[in-house]
DNA sequence: GATGAATGAGGGTTCATTCAT
DNA sequence: TATGAATGAACCCTCATTCAT
């Protein structure tokens, strides 16, 4: 399941199936899973258009043909990159919000947790692919928008809501915009893939900056 | 020069001169603009590896072969779309930067600049543009961080350290990370091509409600 | 492998093999083969440059993209054609100039060589093709050279210098000069294609009459 | 009249015309001449397929248009090349044959002729693009036969015979194939197109080698 | 299921030819 | 007459998709 995914084709094996179609339901599944990241690689060396399924297929060891048995065509292969690499990411965001914890402690924990788990994996390739190739799959962004983004504003908004009640935040721009909180992490992948040879971004000081004006100074971790 | 630029053939009119040569040189070029528009509507509407040179003659109403007496090709022609466009913008800008007002004044012009040279004009879909096909086109991003991103950081970073030194704000962060001023104008450009649909966003409310956090509340202008 | 070749696909049906993998070895061979042959054609009816690889395809029977399966681009098909059927061609040529034969039947055997094995088959049309778009491919022209020219010139030179010092002729032009021996030969292929509709060539009899004169009077074989 | 002609554009000077349109059509003619020779400049570096108008025109200093206002296409262009080169150099060749001076004579002044006049000149390359070109151009290989090769031919065989008859050669096949006198002529100037840089020939000296061997060994002029 | 040879539509680019100026 | 901008047909090559093995 790419990298940034764990518990690879375990389900099979647990289970005391019948060993000769749980091998070969296990080998279906690595195979789909070896696409998925030679896939990935692909779409985000050259972006959609030209990345070739001749070059998935090298990548991933298998025939080009077999591309198709998994997947109806090049483009449900890219939605499919997308949906099974940022769902299960959404989960652990939201626990964030609901967590009985301070909100500057949560600022910290997201600057972490996207420091290390969105921009040091390959969700970081898959945002800036839905950011780079959205505007020309509406169905990828509205799957982006209901299963990510409108659960993680929905938790982020209820936070921000209890935080203004109880005087943690003075003003209520945040819930009506969590964009701004979530914007210097979309322009430090913008940036990484355009100008960090022309000027590097150290993007955790940046977010840990942006989090201080936010909510207030704090000494670094 | 496509919409957001004025003057269009009054120059060889004010002269008295052959009405030949002159008449041909003002429609070589109209047609050239022409093809320019053309060219960023199929770009912004397609992505650069989809969008067919077919369509943008059809659409300038001129042949196919007559975009190669203006572009070499068509990444040539995709490079000039953004040279043209956002070269001219930069100055004005700068010149905010220099100008001797408040610098909550300033940041005020910024998002009212932003919201209608850029936001409101065919610059919102150059910025897309550099955004989503910036990555495959290494030249084009360097283009776009020398001639524009690096010299309006410049302005921006050299006024908030006189801001700084002022007492006007009271950190630096700005300073390291003018990214951090940018983000929501960057986030909005993104956000209106993906999510608009679902979730409606108001950019001038977006980037007032930025400012208000970054310098402090102010009416609205 | 063209006309100018043989076994055609008995190597697979020799050996008791998976009869899938032969048999798909077999086609694809056989397709290159009739890629080679309809290439031939169009290149020789009309020239590298106005030849389609359009018409080759339909001509072989193929579709255009299967082309590029076998050949990586027009230029190497065509020089593919040359390198598959000269190459063989060679080898019977020195083959000859070994044989420890008079001078004088070399000259019959290599006349009636000519006649049999080039002139009268697309042999003649691959000389052509060298000769007229020679001049365009230096690689050609160098590969050419270097495996058909150098080495045919080479036995040549080594049995004249023989036939000289044996007596066998007088004197050594042709050893500097065999461009001497195959002028008329080369001369009959040009005219073939120019002039043969205004006034036939007799080769046989143009060739005979010139080793005649090289090599002495001698009954017709 | 390219390189290999003289009188250029005497014909309206010497008569009393009105200088008005005299000096318009000495300007037409001049113009007529620098594009057949910037013509025969491309034809010869490219082919005929391969070469553009554009660059004739640049290389003759007109417009692109100015070349259909003297031709009708590329092919009469191309025709007419061939035709003005060629058609004068006839008479001289007839010539040498009508004199009356001896058959090894004759042999020594063709040598130096076609080195001198031929392959010291633009006629090399006429001779080369008839070679090359001739298959494709039904139409410039009938020209070139009927005004070339069969006068000389003619001329060639009229003479020849005579040599026969008075006993200067034995045999009659030059009678029945003049081809074999041209034949390492033609070869020379193949050669030089194709493998001089791995093989330079020195074509005097194979010429003269050839004659020696056709009429009999003779010392050096 | 897996393969990869085969397909053929599609598009960028060139360039001979035309024609308004 | 001369120009050269404009045209658009033509063609090479790519690559997503199919399907016989």
């Amino acid at each position: 399941m790419l990298k940034a995914n764990r518990k690879p084709k375990a389900a099979s094996a647990r289970r005391g199936r019948r060993p000769g179609s749980g091998a070969r339901a296990e080998k279906a599944a690595a195979r789909r899973e070896a696409i998925l990241a030679a896939a990935l690689d692909e779409f985000s060396a050259r972006g959609f258009a030209a990345a070739r399924l001749d070059d998935m297929a090298k990548r991933a060891g298998v025939a080009k043909g077999t591309i198709y048995l998994h997947f109806r065509d090049k483009e449900a292969l890219f939605q499919e990159i997308v949906r099974s690499l940022m769902g299960p990411f959404v989960g652990t965001l939201e626990g964030v919000f609901k967590a009985d914890i301070p909100l500057r402690t949560i600022a910290d924990q997201v600057v972490e947790l996207f420091v290390r788990e969105v921009f040091g994996t390959r969700r970081k390739d898959i945002i800036r692919l839905i950011i780079t190739e959205g505007p020309r799959f509406p169905k990828l962004a509205e799957f982006y928008y209901r299963e990510v983004l409108s659960r993680v504003f929905s938790g982020a908004r209820e936070r921000l809501r209890r935080a203004v009640d109880r005087g943690e935040i003075s003003h209520d721009s945040l819930v009506r915009f969590p964009q701004l909180i979530a914007a210097p992490g979309m322009v430090a992948i913008i940036w990484s893939g355009l100008f960090d040879r022309f000027e590097p971004l150290d993007v955790r000081e940046l977010l840990r900056a942006h989090m201080n004006i936010l909510f207030g100074e704090r000494k670094t971790a």
